[in-house]
DNA sequence: CGGCATCCGAGTAGATACTG
DNA sequence: CAGTATCTACTCGGATGCCG
C-alpha cells in the first residue's frame, strides 16, 4: 500500500476528460495554441508560487516586505516577477505618492482563486513528498 | 463580474492552511527544505506535464510514439525527463529483451494521482485563462 | 529501436551599483 | 522606498552523430 488506489474507472474518466482538452487539438501548434500552458507558466515559476503564497499569509506587503519574505530573491527577478503577477491581474498594486512612495500588493480575487488551487496542489504534493522520495531512493542505482 | 467571488472567508481558510504548511518553517531555508517544491518541479516543466497527459490519454506508449506525440520535444530532453519521471515514480518502464529492444512507457498509480490533480489544474486555467488574457491586454501600455 | 555523448546558442538568474 | 541598469555566469534546450 503505498497511495489510495486509482480505479480502472478514474483513469477511463481522465482519458475523457484529457480527450475533450486537447483531442481535437493538432499535435504540432499544442504549445503554440495551448492558453493554459500558459496560464500555468505562472505555477511553474519557483519564485511566483513564493509570492503568492506570502501574499495569501500576509494580506498585503510592499516590495521590501516581499524581499525579505521571499528570501532569497534578487531584485531584479522580484520586480520582474511582480510586474508579470500585477499584469496578468493576480495582483493587484497600489501606489500611494507620498514621500517616500509607498507601493502595496496584495492578491486579487482571482489571485485568490488560483491560491486556492495552489493549496490543494500543495496539499497533494505533501501528501505523495514521502513517496516520491520513496521511490527516488530506490533508483538510486546509476 | 469576472470571476466567482472569493469570500472573506475562503481567504481565512487559505491564509491558516498556508499558516499550518509554512507558518514554522524558517524563511532562510524556505526552498531547502521544502519537498513541495520539490514535487512541484513536475508541474513546473512543460514537457513533463506533457508527456504525462499524453500517457494519460494512450495508455502505453514507446519512446519514439511519445516523440511523436510530444511534438517538438529532442531526444536528448524526452530521455531526460522520462529519466527523472519513472525515478520519482511517475512512470513504469517495461523493457522487453527483443531484438530491437521494445521499451514501453506508463503511468503508475501514482502518476494516474498526479494526472488527476494536473487536469484539475488545467481545467482551471481553461476557465480562467479569458481573464487572465484580458487582464494582459489591459495592461498592454508599457 | 531506444537511447546516450557532445557541442553550441539563447535565455535567465544573481550580484552590485545607481536613481527618482 | 521602490525599483532600474548592467554585467557576468550558468543552466537548459536543440541539433547532431553514434552505439547496443
Amino acid at each position: 500500500m503505498e497511495i489510495e488506489t486509482i480505479t480502472e474507472n478514474q483513469k477511463v474518466t481522465s482519458a475523457k476528460k484529457l480527450k475533450k482538452m486537447f483531442g481535437h487539438v493538432d499535435l504540432r501548434d499544442a504549445d503554440l495554441s495551448c492558453p493554459v500552458r500558459d496560464v500555468l507558466a505562472v505555477v511553474s515559476d519557483k519564485w511566483s508560487t513564493l509570492i503568492i503564497m506570502y501574499l495569501g499569509y500576509y494580506p498585503v506587503l510592499r516590495f521590501n516586505g516581499l524581499k525579505k519574505k521571499v528570501y532569497g530573491i534578487s531584485n531584479k527577478v522580484l520586480s520582474e516577477r511582480l510586474k508579470q503577477l500585477v499584469g496578468d491581474g493576480y495582483l493587484k498594486r497600489t501606489m500611494y505618492p507620498e514621500v517616500p512612495v509607498r507601493v502595496e500588493y496584495e492578491l486579487s480575487d482571482f489571485g485568490h482563486s488560483y491560491l486556492e488551487k495552489l493549496i490543494e496542489l500543495t496539499e497533494w504534493a505533501q501528501k505523495h513528498k514521502d513517496c516520491v522520495l520513496g521511490n527516488r531512493a530506490k533508483y538510486r542505482n546509476t
